[in-house]
DNA sequence: AGCCTAAAGGAAAACGTTTACCCTATGCAA
DNA sequence: TTGCATAGGGTAAACGTTTTCCTTTAGGCT
């Protein structure tokens, strides 16, 4: 039984003793006045009533519904969260509602939530970093934000350029980059890098950034120092193994993950192989997520202002500009613990 | 200008040929029944024109949107975000989308966006975990969770019982109790509590269940050995500075730190301290949050099943039976490093 | 007094769906 | 052949709003 005991409008109107009209202008405001006793007459009998107008009803007829839509990864893994909590700041400061959906990694479901989210009619549609290699999945994902905007609406991609959207770019190259000057300062010299998928272009960028780094001081990397794994605090673990299989070799003094997550995971791979982090092998990763200082050695890390990020990524969409824009978020490298002098 | 270039059923059914009647019985299906060649006319015209229902049309009509909204203090907290995942995994096994809000721990804001959600007329709506102790607020708060139950909507409330609505229970109390055993028999004798504020329930049941698992093996706390500070990472560390302030005259061999975000803030404060955790002072937290394995000396902590928690509220709240069920979850204490055989 | 304008209320048309109801054709039993 | 059920199409009413007009009233000028 929908429709059951929703007060209504009409209700309101009616009790109050005006038509709905002018129920809905003294409720709501609109461009037209209302006598000052009239609107207070109506206000009351709706608190008393306890109407609620019917949102959706509203966004019918305004053709846009007060919702941004966010789309992450994985809402447990703390880069997104803290993403989606300056998503959620800026929402609630646009007096917007926020509907989030996970992809789960998937780029099939990536493309099916955006299509639930476009039926939505929300404001804006904002994606965070899930960006893969193109195929023909992402082009259509693509085509889906386009039609989107051509209809009106903002699209927002958080940590992926580039592309026809407005985006919010992370400087994972040029902070990976500051993160190698950093190491080498510290007396690194053998680098290996627990590195996320190359699908991502996060993980390209970083390791690139990294890599170019090392060049500029005059190193480079061996063969197989790069361990490629999920881009998470398990692939971390992976990725670590991987590396300290190949530790005579590599030499490895220092090791970069291109995560806090997974640095957290390499960090516990090297103690169940009985390296201790930060003493026989350096450590560093990139995120400075809350608890990077809180970890034994206290990581070093780059500083990405994450939840910035999201809160920026809201403000762009709503902004008034309608050419694409790019907004870049500074890194800084933070030195702790995890990479002594050595 | 709103209502722009969205393709509308009337159109696919121009398209089509058809009547927007059958239109829609061929793509959203009904009782009615539509001949196979017009549905496969239909469907493909659809395609070609990129129709997508509008889902607030739809809402008006039905009387409900396809959504269950959440309400969580703050994302960013793992806590929050690992019963988040598990909503929107049961959420999308549903077909439904999620809409979210945070209260920031404030039931003023509370009391707004479950208003707001209420105004979106969501299949559910869940609320975790962030009951205070009852005053006016949280009265109208009940109140108006009640006549959106009333009016044919579910509410799920976790780890916040006891209440007239469904609750998923997280087993507080039983998990701190067996803690305190686990934490006596490896030689603990002079505890302490990193508490978080006990206007939350949370708090006072772990308080209470870790209190009296001391006392069943004939033990208690000296005065002055509860530090309260907020339930956060840095309250944390606020809470154990204190406790080490009282250091001498408590003796202190072991501390208890009611969340695992509480326990890395808390060991952080060891440090800054020189006091080293695990080896000085053994340290414990509660609910096991991903990291809780990876920080050195391993947490030792309490295990809970957030993300089936969130799971299963949704389960809860999508489930036909009328009469307010209460869902039990276990909890289990996992032994880590942090509190070594004294 | 007569006229015009502005202010503010109401009636009704939209918005994009679903669904109750109506209508026609077809098949089948008697 | 008649009667009748049924399958499957269409028309139009609903859902709860906003907004476009239309109408009335009051007030200010000349």
């Amino acid at each position: 039984m929908p429709h059951s005991t929703h007060v209504t409008l009409a209700q309101v109107a009616a009790a109050a003793g005006v038509s709905i009209a002018t129920a809905s202008r003294a409720i709501n405001g609109s461009t037209r006045k209302v006598s000052e006793d009239i609107r207070q007459r109506v206000a009351q009998t709706a608190e008393e009533l306890g109407y609620l107008p019917n949102l959706s009803a509203q966004t019918v007829v305004k053709g846009a519904a007060p919702v941004v839509a966010v789309l992450v990864s994985d809402i447990a893994d703390p880069y997104f969260s803290s993403i989606s909590a300056g998503v959620m700041a800026g929402a609630r400061e646009a007096g917007l509602m926020v509907t989030m959906a996970t992809s789960e990694r998937r780029s099939e479901d990536e493309l099916e939530m955006i299509r639930t989210f476009r039926a939505q009619r929300p404001r804006a549609i904002i994606v965070v970093g899930s960006r893969q290699e193109p195929d023909e999945r992402t082009a259509e994902i693509e085509n889906q934000l386009q039609t989107y905007r051509d209809s009106g609406g903002h699209v927002v991609l958080i940590s992926q350029g580039p592309s026809p959207f407005d985006l919010v770019e992370i400087q994972n190259y040029d902070g990976a980059k500051q993160l190698a000057h950093a190491l080498v300062d510290r007396g690194g010299r053998s680098f290996g890098i627990a590195a996320g998928r190359r699908s991502l272009r996060t993980n390209v960028d970083r390791i690139a950034g990294f890599t170019d780094g090392l060049a500029e001081r005059g190193l480079s990397l061996a063969d197989g120092a790069i361990a490629e794994a999920p881009f998470t605090r398990d692939g971390g673990f992976t990725a670590m193994t991987e590396l300290l299989g190949r530790r005579e070799e590599l030499q490895l003094d220092t090791v970069f993950a291109t995560s806090d997550l997974m640095a957290f995971g390499a960090a516990t791979a090297m103690r169940s192989a009985g390296v201790i982090p930060g003493q026989d092998i350096s450590l560093a990763g990139f995120d400075n997520i809350a608890l990077a200082e809180d970890v034994t050695p206290a990581l070093t890390t780059v500083d990405v202002p994450l939840e910035e990020a999201g809160y920026r990524a809201v403000k762009l969409a709503l902004a008034e500009d309608p050419a694409p824009e790019s907004l870049q978020l500074g890194t800084s490298v933070i030195l702790r613990g995890s990479t002594p002098q050595r």
